[in-house]
RNA sequence: GCCGCGGUGGCGGAACUGGCAUACGCGCAUGGCUUAGGACCAUGUUCCGAAAGGAUUGAGAGUUCGAAUCUCUCCCGCGGCACCA
């Protein structure tokens, strides 16, 4: 008898398969599409392992399967190589990214082929290819002409090991995904995704998704995490204003733009409002109104000036001429004389070379506050940030309603007068409980309104002392909570008309709702230890048990709403007192790294023109050669570096431009990959239509739970805004998820090079070749879980399928023409078993089935026919493809064993025709009894009475009650 | 703290909608074969007990003729989120 040579075997085969592609996808088949999916490895240095062989094994089992149930099979497989670690080695060792990218590709593949993968080789796609990217850049184009790839600057996590900014979803325990180093939190320019916007689609879709596992569901519906509430100004109360003079612009009267609204706003709350109609409007001069102001209005310091255009220079050249007010409000102040419609206004242009003596302006008024129209036509931002310097202010951009604030209502201008505090909250209905405010360190409220409070340097020390504190310690959460009052500000609670302290603290956080809270002490646990901590006051207004009561509960001490639930009260009180509003801890997407080896980002700055896109003609932007790939750790990626790349020709006007230096994350690359391989070579978009149909969705998408709130979040962001720019025809990417547990070294722990217990597959290969490293792999345990691997396992694997081989050597000879009962019984319910096993990827269940009829088959060895030891060969061959194909073809069969059709099972054998009966007494087992399958009641009741045993228990008893399963047991009550 | 998942022999794990708990495999034991073997074959292997019999699915209660499976309380382990208002 011939040993099993698993190393010429398999080489064989793998080599034979390739030939013929056998596995290769038509895209023209009549057969049902099944598209399997498994996520596309990392090439690295250190090869493939365990953790990528468990996934592939299922997948590639599935497929195998599939494909011999007559289905169309696609099972893809590429390279998402762009990534740090290649630029790392490149930084260490001196070798282009692009080179040793290639050889860990070749390597690999080597690897994936050893271990028998069905993949569809001609699809094989690679991020890292020009023809991919740019269509990863064109979508990104796409996603900026709609308007939800945005730059911005902004807090964000930085590591500073590997130098690069990093997104939410990246950040674990505080913690680089990547590298595990300490984040830091960094202010830099960035390029965001507005995955925000995609926050109610994403949530929405996972209803759909009915064969996702629950908790991969739950995962991310807890990243989303939505929140209903409402959102609910508190004004800022200033006692010290009474009354406000308005300040009209050139060209424009007290009826215009906005004033009258102004006006009415502002008496509804009880201030006085003066609005002067300056003479001569359309040939303004300064000193003129200046001198009327003087004589027809009254400024004292109650008075808060506000001005808005040309008004500004008139408020300027009051409080030169010393008058003191409380405040000054200057809405797009000229202050240069230049005019962006470049239109001339020869009077405004006077006014200003006057200049100003700025220094007594400062004396007049205690604060200034300058607005500025990020959309403004006339008055460029330049004025703002002069008028800023010389006022010792900082100019707020905002936008207005209309260019240059000449809307017939602009809040912003309101806002600024009246400042208020918005606020998130999901209990409106604890609203007559809030009794302080608390607001973020970061809030631009603290710096404005500092300037005013008491004790300025209080804060300010507070501000710097949490500045110093790293994100983790500051938002660990049984650290004691710290804070300051804004001495001298008071809100106003909306409910009780009552002013209440506000304090900066930062257990309120920036980053969520609007950084600013309404306290409840007696309903919230944070609130009521801070208020216990700071002695503030705590009122009850939901009864219901020991304070912090959070829950619902009766409404008291609320005005019109006591007696009320928290149910009833919580929509109600949401609309009176502010706007129901729903609230996600999503964030949007940090989009660029300061790094080399990832897909340039496609747009041009242009001094003139601003942001411009690359034009779609002129995709793909490809990464320039490079002399040094060393991260600068300014913020700066190395490709700013390349003078020559990174100066081009404005798209739009043709000026000085340069290009975007920052790189995409690793994630753009895998966030629309599984759409390529329909189409891989596709030159004039990145699918088509008709193959996209032909394909997708993937039907199952085998993945690890690491995955959950990275890329398979991104990518049904992506998959969600295609669909919704129709490129793409399926919503959601993927019908099925099937994650996979982790595999442990034999120690418990996680398989690690410093603790040495690595079990390389190669080595397995080697040693049991590849079809024994498959089963074992898939019969360690079922296949969510997390499994420890075991040296001596494995040894069980290895002996089933040696044992298979040497039956095989023997079947080959003698037969006979059909099968005995018992071994046509076991075959049958085996196939059963098998299918519905493999159907729901448990695996681990199917494998020891077909032991169990390997078992029976040596029992049996001369009543096997040469068919029923063909359907055993079949079951086998999607786990173990290599052996089983070899055995086939000694059978003299021509044909590959893998385009056979699966085994039908026949009912009539799947069935037992003998069955085991229980006979229980009172529900304890006291005897078993063979029957034919399908007896009748009478029949087994006879039948157990004649059992010795049943009789003993059953002397001197009666039968009170009689239970009887079908083909299962009999039960006797007795008493 | 909140959310989710799980706890079955010495070990990995079986047990479909409640119906013989411990399939299959590892390990172990005994015997055989063998110069030898992480080889092969046979038998046994949840625990207590010589046996009859009894106990047993993290602990405790409940529902039921009958519970690993359903309900409640608690303990332990794993994963996610974490001052999210």
């Amino acid at each position: 008898m011939t040993k099993y040579d698993h190393k010429a075997i398999e080489k064989k085969w793998q080599d034979k398969w390739e030939k013929d592609e056998v596995y290769k996808a038509s895209d023209t088949s009549k057969k049902d599409k099944k598209y399997v999916l498994i996520e596309f490895p990392y090439p690295s240095g250190e090869g493939l392992h365990m953790g990528h062989l468990r996934p592939y094994t299922a997948g590639d089992v599935y497929s195998r399967f599939y494909r011999m149930q007559e289905h169309e099979v696609l099972y893809p497989i590429g390279w998402d190589a762009f990534g740090l670690p290649a630029e790392n080695f490149a930084l260490k060792k001196g070798v282009h990214p692009k080179i040793s990218t290639v050889k860990n590709i070749e390597n690999a593949k080597k690897q994936l082929q050893s271990w028998g993968m069905s993949f569809d080789w001609s699809r094989e796609i690679n991020t890292t290819d020009p023809e991919y990217y740019k269509w990863t850049q064109w979508i990104f184009l796409q996603f900026f002409k709609a308007g939800l790839a945005y730059e911005a600057t902004g807090l964000i996590n930085w590591c500073p090991k590997d130098k690069t900014g990093l997104a939410n979803e990246e950040v674990i325990d505080g913690c680089c995904e990547r590298c595990g180093t300490k984040v830091e939190k960094k202010e830099m320019r960035q390029w965001y995704l507005k995955i925000t916007a995609y926050a109610e689609k994403l949530l929405a879709g996972l209803k759909d998704l009915t064969e996702w596992p629950e908790a991969v569901k739950l995962q991310q519906e807890n990243w989303i995490g939505r929140s209903e509430g409402a959102e609910i100004e508190f004004p800022i109360a200033n006692p010290r204003v009474k009354r406000y003079v308005i300040l009209h612009g050139r060209a424009s009267k007290p009826k215009d733009n906005s004033y009258p609204w102004l006006k009415k706003e502002l008496e509804d709350r009880g201030f006085e409002v003066e609005i002067p109609e300056m003479p001569n409007p359309g040939e303004p001069n300064d000193l003129e109104q200046t001198d009327f102001v003087e004589k027809n209005c009254k400024l004292d310091e109650s008075t808060v000036v506000v001005s808005h255009s040309f008004g500004g220079i008139v408020a300027l050249r009051l409080l030169e001429r010393g008058h003191k007010v409380h405040g000054v409000v200057l809405v797009s102040t000229p202050t240069t004389g230049k005019f962006l419609d470049k239109k001339a206004r020869p009077t405004v242009s006077e006014a200003v070379r006057r200049g100003f003596d700025y220094k007594k302006i400062r004396q007049n008024s205690d604060y200034f506050k300058i607005l500025v129209d990020s959309s403004d036509t006339v008055v460029p931002m330049e004025d703002g940030k002069v008028l800023g310097k010389n006022l010792d202010s900082y100019p707020q951009t905002v936008q207005a309603l209309k260019p240059h604030f000449q809307g017939k209502e602009e809040p912003a201008i309101l806002e600024t007068l009246l400042p208020y505090m918005k606020i998130f909250t999901t209990r409106p209905d604890t609203i007559f409980g809030a009794t302080y405010m608390v607001i973020a360190p970061e809030h631009p409220l603290v710096q404005s309104r500092m300037s005013i409070s008491e004790n300025f340097s209080d804060i300010a020390k507070y501000l710097e002392e949490v500045k110093k504190k790293d994100e983790i310690t500051r938002t660990a959460v049984n650290r004691e909570k710290t804070g300051v009052e804004l001495k001298g500000v008071k809100a106003i609670n909306p409910a009780t008309k009552e002013e209440i302290p506000v304090w900066v603290a930062d257990y309120a956080l920036m980053g969520y709702g609007t950084g600013a809270i309404m306290a409840v002490p007696a309903h919230d646990e944070r609130d009521f230890e801070f208020a216990k901590k700071y002695n503030l006051p705590i009122r009850e207004v939901v009864k219901g048990g020991e304070l912090p009561f959070v829950g619902n509960g009766k409404l008291v001490d609320s005005g019109e709403y006591n007696g009320m639930t928290s149910e009833e009260a919580i929509p109600k009180m949401a609309k009176e007192f502010g706007v129901p509003k729903v609230q996600y801890k999503l964030r949007d997407w940090v989009f660029s790294r300061q790094r080399y080896w990832g897909e340039p980002i496609p747009i041009i700055h242009c001094e003139n023109c601003g942001v411009v896109a690359v034009p779609e003609k002129d995709l793909p932007v490809t990464l320039p050669e490079v002399e040094r790939y060393e991260p600068t750790g300014t913020g700066e990626s190395p490709l700013a570096a390349i003078k020559e790349w990174v100066n081009v020709k404005c798209p739009e006007c043709e000026g000085p431009a340069k290009r975007e230096t920052n790189t995409m994350p690793q994630w753009a690359g895998s966030s629309w990959y599984w759409l390529r391989y329909t189409d891989p070579q596709n030159g004039k978009e990145l699918a088509s239509k008709k193959l996209l149909k032909r394909w997708t969705p993937v039907d199952v998408y085998f993945g690890g739970m690491e995955h959950t709130t990275l890329h398979l979040l991104y990518s049904r962001f992506w998959n969600l805004f295609l669909y919704d720019q129709k490129v793409v025809t399926a919503q959601e990417p993927y019908m099925k998820r099937v994650p996979h547990g982790i595999v442990l070294a034999a120690d418990g722990e996680k398989m690690s090079k410093s603790r040495g217990n690595v079990v390389n597959p190669d080595e397995i290969v080697e040693k049991f070749g590849a079809d024994v490293l498959r089963m074992y792999e898939m019969f360690l345990g079922p296949h969510a879980d997390t499994v420890s691997w075991n040296d001596k396992g494995i040894m069980g694997v290895k002996r089933f399928l040696d044992k298979t081989w040497n039956l095989g050597q023997v079947l080959v000879e003698h037969q006979v023409e059909e099968s005995s009962q018992e071994v046509l019984q076991v075959l049958n319910k085996t196939i059963k078993k098998v299918t519905s096993d493999i159907e729901n990827y448990r695996f681990n269940t199917a494998i020891s089935a077909l032991m169990i009829l390997l078992n029976a088959f040596e029992r049996q060895k001369t009543n096997i026919s040469k068919l029923s030891w063909e359907d055993f060969l079949k079951l086998l061959a999607p786990l173990a493809p290599h052996i089983t194909e070899e055995l086939w073809h000694g059978l003299g069969h021509e044909g590959s064993i893998h385009k056979e059709a699966w085994p039908k099972y026949d009912e009539k054998f799947a069935q037992d025709t003998k069955v085991i009966f229980v006979v229980q007494i009172s529900g304890r087992v006291r005897a078993t009894l063979e029957m034919d399958a399908g007896s009748s009641q009478e029949d087994v009741k006879q039948k157990a009475l004649a059992d010795e045993n049943v009789k003993k228990y059953l002397t001197d008893k009666e039968i009170i009650k009689e239970i009887f399963v079908q083909d299962k047991l009999i039960n006797f009550v007795v008493k």
